[in-house]
DNA sequence: AGCACGCCGACT
DNA sequence: GTCGGCGTGCTC
């Protein structure tokens, strides 16, 4: 009798596709498997089986079976609970998890060599290619370290003096040592560090907050737990999730050093061969240790014991793209799937883990000893409306005196400022025109060193026009408010001697540059950076005393629930880069409203005071985390038929308890690419379904093709 | 997500 | 008169 075997596919489809299983396939649940759809062919899972025909048409056989092991049954139910929780196809979350089995594998690389043979004819283009020759190195490798061009290289080959081999990559991983090397622990880490090893102990789901100021050493905490996980189960698997990229290599080097042997990497940069190596080590379970960003988290792990989320409160473990999540959140629940610990650290938690810890439902770990002799910065606040700065000038006069007194002592500042780009706004002073991308709501925003103005959000982008293009008016055009160019420009007018540089994502687009910077920061050859959130975060300046916060009130524009919250934790971060070493530090913020309880508190260094403000705040008005909060964005090209589908769909809400429903409102960007968007904004209680709410209400209607509806449970982005 | 089918603008 | 734009709909 033939078989009838259910397939999901990696595609956005309401449900798995039937197949027939071919005689002696012998599939089971969870193999990783070829099917045609169309005219291609995919890769899928087996869902279910089931004996028998019983279909009104012919089904499509299923084409191969991969050789790699079966998809964790656990990874699986992760994958559905994911896809339910987010209101979204299984298929969605599943293209994740399957990116690396489609990757290429790694192919045998050719390497050349030196022979230790002379050159016939030495030339100093030669030289240096023996020079750099150091060990067996790709031919562009070599060309580029040696600054020739490949003819160079290719005539050392032909005579023999260089060799080229055929090398099989690594596909290995090697096996983590957790007695590789020992750390030092002070007190208050060898506490926490106690209580996650008997979590670990206990085994099962288990979750912790690791809460410690900035400097407390949270990684060196989470490193030994990590250590005990892999020394109690010889196959455990840990994940450690982190909010970014730029993190990656620093903590890669820190587990390598502990533990002797490199973790595998999963992030959106790593090369296919890298992503093939990468997921066969976490399915076949050799991989023992992980380092990743978000998507990391929706791997096939044979055994995963333990995930770390580091940096818990960063916005950056929200996905906002295709198959929307929240990867802090759903690292508890995979945690919980796998009977796993979770460990979530942060030296500002976010207000739903803080709630969760407040409750019991986490461990809560704090960490209070700073490393070594540094002590917290102190935190002043600038009021603007007193002491404001000149007109067209961001820098008041105490924060310009600060930076005179730091670099006349030849120690380092930072001006922090979350705006890329010279001026946030174009206009014409002539008929008044704000500069816009084609068919966008969103502004330009003016880049002086590429000399374009770029909208952020479409990415649209060109030359800075000469005259108005709305008006024709000549020199008409005003850059209105700063960036951090500005800010730059503005410090190299007071400080003409000072070494002034940026770093933003424009100015440090490549990881290179970035860490040179770095560097450059570290070695005290800067003596005034001014940065956006891009340097905010995770680095070690010895020598920075000065943080000034340029426009401390700028997140808390935009009406956004988490616009306090965010700005606390960004502040706070970035203050706490002052005096981290040695020399006491400060933190100047600039605002208009010092009175705000974000303010007080961050002069006050009081974050309970403020997490209880902000949490009575909440729980008035049943946001998050007392409520639920989901988003619909609907847009399309016809703002007359967007309007009368989401009239219609209004309409058809089902009714229920705990449940509130706003809209439709325009969205505040109500044109993007020649889109209309409208939104709803939904929010439930705590004991609603709000997912099943949502699937029913959208089952109610029929999508039409024009109109696209997005649907975001727990959004952090009200755009 | 691909990929094909299908109706309206600038060209060999 | 076609080539091709991407809007719409289907894939077991």
């Amino acid at each position: 009798m033939p078989r009838v075997a259910s397939i999901l596919l990696p595609l956005p489809l309401p449900e798995a596709f039937d197949y027939a299983e071919p005689e002696g396939m012998d599939l089971g649940l969870g193999d990783i498997v070829v099917a045609p759809l169309g005219p291609q062919r995919l890769i899928g899972v087996v869902t279910g089986l089931k004996e028998g025909a019983g279909h009104n048409r012919p089904l499509k056989p299923v084409l191969d079976r991969l050789a790699e092991p079966p998809l964790p049954k656990n990874t699986l139910a992760f994958i559905q609970w994911a896809a339910r929780y987010s209101v979204d196809a299984p298929g969605a979350p599943l293209a994740i998890a399957l990116r690396g089995a489609r990757a290429p594998r790694p192919k045998p690389q050719r390497l050349l060599f030196a022979t230790g043979a002379a050159p016939a004819r030495a030339t100093p283009a030669r030289a240096r290619v023996l020079e750099a020759a150091t060990g067996p190195m790709s031919a562009t490798a070599l060309a580029e370290a040696a600054q020739v061009s490949a003819s160079v290289l290719k005539g050392l080959v032909d005579e023999g003096v260089l060799e080229a081999r055929l090398v099989e990559p690594e596909t290995h991983f090697s096996t983590p040592d957790p007695d590789h090397k020992h750390p030092a622990l002070n007190p208050s880490q060898a506490a926490a560090m106690q209580v996650l090893a008997g979590l670990a102990e206990a085994g099962g789901f288990q979750a912790a907050l690791l809460d410690g100021v900035t400097g407390s050493g949270k990684t060196e905490v989470y490193l030994e737990a990590v250590a005990q996980v892999l020394a109690q189960d010889p196959a455990a698997q840990v994940l450690v999730l982190l909010p970014e990229i730029a993190l990656t290599q620093a903590v890669i080097a820190r587990f390598t050093d502990r533990f002797g042997a490199a973790p595998a990497e999963w992030h959106s940069g790593i090369t296919p061969a890298q992503r093939r190596r990468a997921w066969e080590g976490v399915v076949s379970g050799e991989a023992r240790i992980v380092i990743g960003a978000r998507s990391a988290l929706f791997l096939p792990f044979a055994r995963l014991r333990m995930i770390v989320v580091d940096e818990e409160h960063d916005g950056s473990y929200k996905q906002e793209e295709g198959f929307i999540y929240q990867a802090r959140d759903l690292a508890v629940v995979r945690a919980k799937i796998e009977g796993a610990l979770v460990v979530l650290a942060s030296a500002t938690p976010s207000l739903e883990t803080l709630w969760n810890a407040e409750a019991g439902r986490y461990r809560w770990l704090r960490l209070t000893d700073r490393h070594g002799i540094a002590e917290l910065p102190e935190v002043s606040l600038v009021d603007l409306r007193e002491t404001p700065p000149e007109r067209e000038r961001w820098l008041s006069p105490p924060l310009i005196k600060a930076l005179a007194e730091t670099y006349a002592k030849g120690e380092q500042s930072l001006l922090f400022l979350n705006r890329r780009g010279y001026a946030p706004l174009v206009l014409c002073r002539a008929c008044g025109e704000k500069l816009t991308a084609p068919d966008t709501d969103s502004w330009l925003v003016e880049h002086r060193y590429t000399g374009r103005l770029i909208c952020h959000l479409t990415g649209f982008s060109m030359k800075k026009p000469e005259a108005c293009p709305h008006c024709g008016a000549k020199d008409s055009l005003a850059s209105i408010g700063p960036g951090v160019e500005r800010v730059e420009e503005e410090a190299r007018e007071l400080f003409p001697e000072a070494r002034i540089a940026v770093f933003s994502s424009d100015t440090m687009w490549d990881p290179e540059a970035a860490k040179a910077m770095i560097v450059a920061m570290e070695a005290g050859e800067i003596d005034i950076l001014v940065a956006t959130q891009a340097a905010a975060k995770g680095h070690n300046f010895p020598n920075l005393t000065l943080v000034g916060v340029v426009d401390a009130d700028l997140g808390l524009k935009g009406g956004d629930l988490r616009a306090a919250e965010r700005t606390f934790q960004l502040l706070a971060q970035a203050g706490g880069r002052a005096g981290r070493h040695e020399r006491p530090g400060r933190v100047l913020l600039q605002t208009y409203a010092p009175e705000h309880a974000v303010m007080q508190a961050l002069a006050a260094q009081d974050r309970d005071a403020f997490v209880a403000a902000e949490m009575e705040a909440r729980q008035l008005s049943g946001l998050p985390p007392y409520g639920r909060l989901a988003a619909i964005i609907l847009s399309g090209p016809d703002a007359a038929a967007l309007d009368a589908f989401a009239q219609g769909l209004a309409a058809v809400a089902p009714n229920a308890e705990g449940i509130e429903i706003y809209g439709p409102a325009d969205a505040p960007l109500a044109l993007v690419r020649g889109r209309r968007r409208k939104r709803f904004l939904i929010r439930a209680d705590r004991k609603v379904d709000l997912p099943a709410f949502l699937a029913a209400w959208r089952a109610r209607v029929r999508v039409p093709g024009s109109i696209r509806m997005t649907i975001d449970v727990d959004p952090y982005s009200f755009l």
